[in-house]
RNA sequence: GCCCACAUAGCUCAGUCGGUAGAGCGCAUCCUUGGUAAGGAUGAGGUCACCAGUUCAAAUCUGGUUGUGGGCUCCA
């Protein structure tokens, strides 16, 4: 039996027997320690407590407190499901894969006969408490390739069989619980009793490894947690998110809504709604003149051939409307580059006035699959606030660099968290080397620039150029793709853009896609749920509200609501035959920021007593003291 | 598009075994004139998403369509 030497995490080496387990070295440090750990992580590899060690190396115990723990207990939280299914259905089912995923877990299961339906969560739930009551001992072992293919298709499980098939490596390792067994690389917690605070949450089909061609099996989500504190708080906090539910507050709002007779993912704007738009948009041509750009407007219907030329024909037909008038046939927008370039090339262009920078508020149609409509965070029809930057190779460095400040800014005054991916060339490429090379930099020196973190997407970028792509969270911690930045080698080239150089030459000027809040329908989805539906006061469509208390104080309210409208306050006027404490309340659901209270001392002292949606309330003023107040935080964007 | 579920009044939801519908909120009218989150009374509102089928009889059972929700694939 040879010693090995093991080095700890605060440098102290130990010498055990080659056999010994993490467990046993936990053990031999205390046993808190031991009974605290699920897991250990050796020489960079998280392995088994139970594993035995047969090298020397440095490890370190993965307790409930460690951050892997939580993944590893929620893998092997779904084995413990799918043991159960296993358990009450039998034959009738089989396992495919089961990992851990952000909150959770899931574990998806084939079956002719069996479908799941939420009444059978209980069931499951009950059978899997059951299992960790008994505490069965989790265990490791390691056989060959042909046997453990041979096992499986033994077992009918048609799908283990075909992920072995596909491993390269001559062995696998198979964990069991109890009777169960499945093929897994692991690390498993070392034993059922781990399991104490688990849920079934939803059911859903997904396509066997995520190809729409393959079977379509039944996915069951789950949740679990080192204890039940945490459940517990997982599961409250879910319910606060539905409460900011961008699709619950618009209707409740009344922002906006859809008609099925308009058909799906087209958004009827309400008048509030159509308010916050038009605050957004007027902000948008503001902030986009301030940084040099000119604003531009296409048509919405192009000549199917325009569209033929640009290759969106070829690779985005089945996202396009199309209307024939006069045997000639038009598409309908799904992108404004088009009509952005043949600006462009309306006259000749000279390096001496590059870049452009047009800049549209432009609605875009796209077909999008019924199935992935999402309120008003994927819709059919949207606008963009999009620009296309046609510049020199050497100016795509400050561009960019311009471009991403944009970003930050709009960022800052919103109060988003974001993150940013960078996509690099796809295998199914065009450009040269060089190209690519000067504008990947170009997009990564940007990003460092800004001090922002940033992952790196390799090989998925645009066929035609690398991109940035910024994606803001949502309330269900979903996140959605907003501002992108992309760089366009193409279509300067089957458009024939160019402009004269110093040289006298024609040259191939690039171009840059870019949005920066994406659609503002989606942005405005991600807003509500962002402000929980109280927006600030220079966003709010209604920012203040007149409420008289009795009817004697009616024509002064009438009076105060004039005076505001007609200084461009967003204000509305509620004179109801009603108690102040119940218009109080109506305005309070509403989220309108500022009730102006008026009462016979407002009357008799010709001033407004404005209270905040919060309950605090501000000392009566003159109703031209309320204009200033608003103006002044309106332009803080406040 | 695919899988599963759902669709009853403006909103949130009841509706048992198949016998053509209810509540609360909202809305209207009247009473009440009340100072910072819900005063009271009365009343009006529904081809039970749509189209077929089964049945003496369908909100209820079956099929299809449309839409919605949770996912998958795809995307701003």
């Amino acid at each position: 039996m040879s010693l090995l030497e093991i080095e700890l995490p605060d440098g102290t080496k130990k010498e055990v027997e080659s056999g010994s387990t993490s467990y046993d070295i936990a053990a031999s440090i205390g046993e808190g320690l031991a009974r605290q750990s699920i897991a250990a992580r050796f020489n960079d590899e998280l392995i088994d407590i139970n594993r035995p060690l047969e090298t020397s190396g440095t490890l370190s115990l993965i307790t409930q407190k460690s951050p892997e723990a939580l993944d590893i207990m929620r893998h092997s939280c779904a084995h413990l499901m799918a043991q159960a299914v296993k358990e009450l259905y039998g034959d009738d089912v089989q396992v495919t894969i089961g990992p851990a995923i952000k909150d959770g877990f899931y574990y998806d299961f084939y079956s002719e006969t069996k479908k799941f339906v939420p009444e059978d969560f209980p069931v499951i739930e009950a059978k899997m408490a059951e299992l960790a009551k008994a505490d069965l001992p989790v265990t490791r072992e390691v056989i060959g390739r042909e046997e453990a293919i041979a096992l499986f298709r033994s077992m009918g499980e048609a799908y283990k069989v075909e992920l072995i098939e596909d491993l390269d490596a001559e062995t696998v390792s198979l964990y069991r619980q109890g009777d169960f067994v499945d093929l897994c690389r692991g690390p498993h917690v070392p034993r059922t009793g781990v399991h104490k605070a688990f849920k079934l949450t939803s059911l859903a089909g997904a396509y066997w490894r995520g190809d729409e061609t393959k079977a379509m099996l039944q996915r069951v989500y789950a949740t679990a947690f080192l204890n039940k504190k945490d459940l517990k708080a997982h599961l409250e906090r879910l319910e606060e998110a539905k409460k900011r539910d961008h699709r619950k507050l618009g209707r409740e709002l009344d922002l906006f809504s859809f008609s099925e007779e308009a058909g799906g993912g087209l958004v009827l704007w309400h008048p509030k709604g159509a308010m916050l738009r038009t605050i957004i948009e007027d902000f948008e041509r503001k902030e986009h003149l301030k940084r040099g750009y000119e604003i531009v407007v296409g048509p919405q219907i192009l000549k199917t051939d325009l569209w033929k030329m640009s290759g969106h024909y070829e690779n985005y037909r089945e996202n396009m409307y199309f209307t024939e008038v006069d045997e000639l046939s038009y598409g309908i927008k799904p992108m404004n580059c088009l009509a952005h370039m043949l600006i462009y090339k309306s006259k000749p262009r000279s390096y001496r006035n590059l870049p452009v920078r047009f800049f549209e508020l432009g609605t875009v149609h796209r077909h999008e699959k019924s199935g992935v409509l999402h309120g008003l965070l994927r819709v059919r029809g949207f606008t963009q606030d999009d620009a296309h930057i046609i510049c020199r190779p050497d100016q795509i460095d400050s561009e960019v660099k311009g471009v991403m400040q944009f970003v930050q800014d709009v960022a800052g005054i919103f109060g988003f968290e974001y993150t940013m991916e960078l996509s690099t060339r796809p295998e199914k490429s065009i450009g040269s080397d060089a190209d690519w090379d000067q504008a990947t930099n170009a997009l990564r020196s940007s990003l460092e620039g800004s001090g922002q973190e940033y992952d790196i997407n390799e090989g998925d970028g645009a066929f035609y150029g690398p991109k940035i792509d910024v994606k803001l969270k949502d309330a269900l911690d979903r996140e959605w793709q907003c501002a992108t930045i992309q760089c366009d080698f193409t279509l300067p080239e089957r458009f024939d853009l160019t402009y004269t150089g110093s040289d006298g030459e024609k040259h191939r000027p690039v171009m840059l896609h870019r949005v920066i809040v994406g659609s503002i329908e989606r942005f405005i989805g991600v807003l509500i749920e962002h402000y929980a539906g109280s927006f600030p006061l220079w966003l709010s469509p209604v920012q203040a509200i007149v409420l008289n208390v009795t009817d004697n104080q009616a024509e002064y309210a009438q009076e105060v609501f004039e005076q505001l409208r007609s200084a461009g306050v967003r204000v509305e006027l509620d004179v109801r035959n009603e108690k102040l404490g119940f218009k109080i309340r109506e305005a309070q659901v509403g989220k309108i920021p500022y009730m102006l209270v008026i009462g016979d001392r407002e009357v008799s002292e010709k001033t407004v007593s404005p209270r905040f949606r919060d309950g605090s309330s501000l000392d009566a003023m003159s109703v031209d003291s309320f204009v200033d107040f608003v103006k002044t935080q309106c332009s803080e964007y406040k």
